[in-house]
This record gives C-alpha cells, structure tokens and sequence, in this order.
DNA sequence: TCCATCATGTAAACAGTTACATGATTGC
DNA sequence: GCAATCATGTAACTGTTTACATGATGGA
C-alpha cells in the first residue's frame, strides 16, 4: 500500500544513510549533523526533515525504533530491512547520469556570462574568487586533518574529495588568471 | 511596485546572462540552450522557464524586444537597463558561501555512507565509478576541444573548469581505491 | 496530407525554505 | 524563576518537475 517509487532522492538517501551509520536517532539529531557537516547545499530546516521522515515512515523504510530516550520525548527512527535494501541500492552502481556527470559549480557557472563584464571587472574576479577559494581551502584542509586524527576513514576520504575539488577550483582560477587580460585590449598591464 | 527581491536565484541568473550574452531571444530558445549544456543540473521544462521569464518582466528585469519574428510568433525578450545592472550584480564578487563553497557531489555524498555496504561492494562501488567517470570525461574534454576550435574563450574556460572537476574527481577515486582494500579484511585480494 | 519541430503556456504534484508555535528539560 | 537548548511540528510561500493542451509552420 506504499510502494509508488522505487527510487530515493538525494536528500532521503542522505537521510537513511545518516541513520544508518549513527544508529537509531531522532530527526533532531539528523538535522544537526547536516548543519555542522560544511556543504551549504542543503539547509536542513525542520519544515523539509520533519515531512521527509513521516514520508519514509509511510513508505516503509523507516520504523520507530523507541518512543522515547533519556526522559527528552524524542522519538527515534531506525530503519527498516527494506529501508537497508533502498539505501545500498541508492548508493551501489550503476550510476545515474546525474550521479557522474559534472557537478554544478556556480563560480563557473558566472564564468559563462562574463562578456558582459569589463576587462577591469574581469580580473576583479578571478583575483577575488582565487583569495576567497584560497581562505575556503583553508578550512576545507582543517576539517580534512580533524577526521583524519578522527579515525572516522569514510568522513576522511569523503572530505579529501572536497579538498582535490577546491584545489582543482584554484588551479582553474590560475588558469583563468592566464587567460583573461589576453582576451581584451587591457590598458592596466604594462609588458 | 515591483522589487521586493533584489538578487537573482541561480536559474534567474542563467536566464539574464543567456540573454545577454546570445542578444534577444524566446523562452523556447533559451530552454535549448540549456538543454544541449552538458550539465545535467537543470531540466529547463517548459513549466520552469515561461514563468520564469514572466517574473522577470514583471521586475522590470527583462522585457519584449520583438513581438513576433519571421513569421513564428515568438516573443523576443531583451534585458532592460535594470536587467543588465541586476546581472553584473550577480555575477561580480563579493561571492556568497554558497557560490564559493565547495560543490556538492553526488558521489562524494555516497562515501560518507560506506560503512554500509560490503568490501566487496565498496570495490565494486569504486572500479565502476572511475569507468563511468572515465567515459564522462572523455565527452566533457570533446566538448572542451569544440569550444576551443569554435572560438568561444569564455565557453572554453568554462568548460575547462568541468573537465578540472571531473579530473580532480578521477584522481580522488585512484586514491580511494587505494585506500578502501585496506580498511577491511580482504579474500579476494592475494598480495 | 501528415509529421516533426517551433512556440507558448497551464495544472497538479511535490520539495524545500522561512517563520512561527508549542512544550519539555537542563543549568544557572 | 528564567534562559538556553532539545524536540516536534505546521503554515504560507516559492520554485521545479511532469504531463498535458494548443496551435502554427515547414518539409516530405
């Protein structure tokens, strides 16, 4: 009686994987952990996790596992066999075109509208994006080391990509840097 | 009457820039141009785009330069003046966190919910994901080459930065499976 | 004539955000 | 007693997708 998708979305693997990997928790505890994790994409309000638990309660991949913890009324979710089965399978190959393809990247997105900038505003730009990115690598690198002393093995390799991103963000902007002044008439540079 | 708002979402963002830079055009064309993009990150439905559009003119963002050309009767619309202000706005630094932060990647997301699939599946997991990555990369660095013989600088630079991505993302995976063996015992390896 | 494509839209469903409301517990 | 935090939710709004409807044009 509640079967209509077969597949999860991103956020509901995220959500049955979170579970999954910590144990039995309340949607609570899960929206903390997606606010201190640092991706900006998804804000875990409680008007999105409340809704998307009830929704895979109905569905069937999650149950209660205990109706109340440490006097707190918190109820905590656990998932289900089927919710384990729905999950592998959100993350096992094959992979969806979405899965492997480019992921989006707003700074290049912009990049794609830069004929309507000024040679001047052009280099403001790259020289901005290249000291911000360098300041977010920064903390990326921290974060890497913290799970790195953490023992956590997954959080260390998952956070190494999002470093090798950032650094192949930079090395574009360097590129960039190249690029650009030899893309206009350019009265700033002497050479 | 009409600001309440004074940024642009992302899509509003693409919309005004594609105008921009292509000169007045139809919703319809916009929605193919967004469609023959290699990113895969938005659909550019038709339910998407006119209202969209619609919005924008109604804030004085874009209006109708044509109303018909050579006999179709689509609407051209060109950015206004506050239109193109709006644009250069989004487009130049200060970048927000969001624009800077490190992408999300479907993949890298799946990681972090390793711990419950088998080493053999992790493996698994990893060989398939630098095949499919391989074969993506080999369209996105044919579409770098297109751009680069077309002509197009900033089209190029932009697809450079995908084909860095993907890069970093192959290299990132070379070391997972470097590190995955040994997070676990392992049969089917003889060494 | 018929089919593919150009072109514009709408309706329903769904997802996610912001903001608000509520109440229990813990620490001061 | 009071403030901060834990915890659960709802309501209104916005944006996006899917699917559908409509009609014109151009080429076979």
């Amino acid at each position: 009686m509640a079967k209509r998708r077969a597949s999860l979305t991103e956020l509901e693997g995220c959500v049955l994987g979170t579970i999954a990997v910590r144990g039995p928790c309340t949607p609570y505890a899960i929206r903390r952990e997606f606010q201190k994790s640092p991706s900006q994409h998804w804000s875990a309000s409680a008007g999105a996790v409340y809704p998307l638990v009830l929704r895979l309660r109905h569905r069937g991949l999650l149950r209660i596992a205990q109706q109340s913890r440490d006097g707190r009324n918190g109820r905590l979710y656990a998932l289900t066999a089927v919710g384990r089965r729905a999950l592998r399978e959100w993350i096992r190959p094959p992979f969806s075109s979405f899965t492997i393809s480019v992921p989006p990247d707003p700074l290049r997105t912009r990049l794609g509208f830069f004929s309507v900038l000024t040679p001047g505003e052009r280099r403001m730009f790259v020289t901005q994006a290249r000291t911000q990115t360098k300041a977010h690598l920064l903390e990326v690198k921290r974060y890497t080391k913290r799970m790195e002393s953490g023992g956590e093995v997954f959080e260390h390799l998952v956070s190494r990509g999002a470093q090798r991103m950032v650094e192949a963000r930079l090395m574009w902007l360097a590129e960039l840097r190249r690029a650009i002044p030899r893309t206009s008439d350019d009265p700033c540079r002497g050479s």
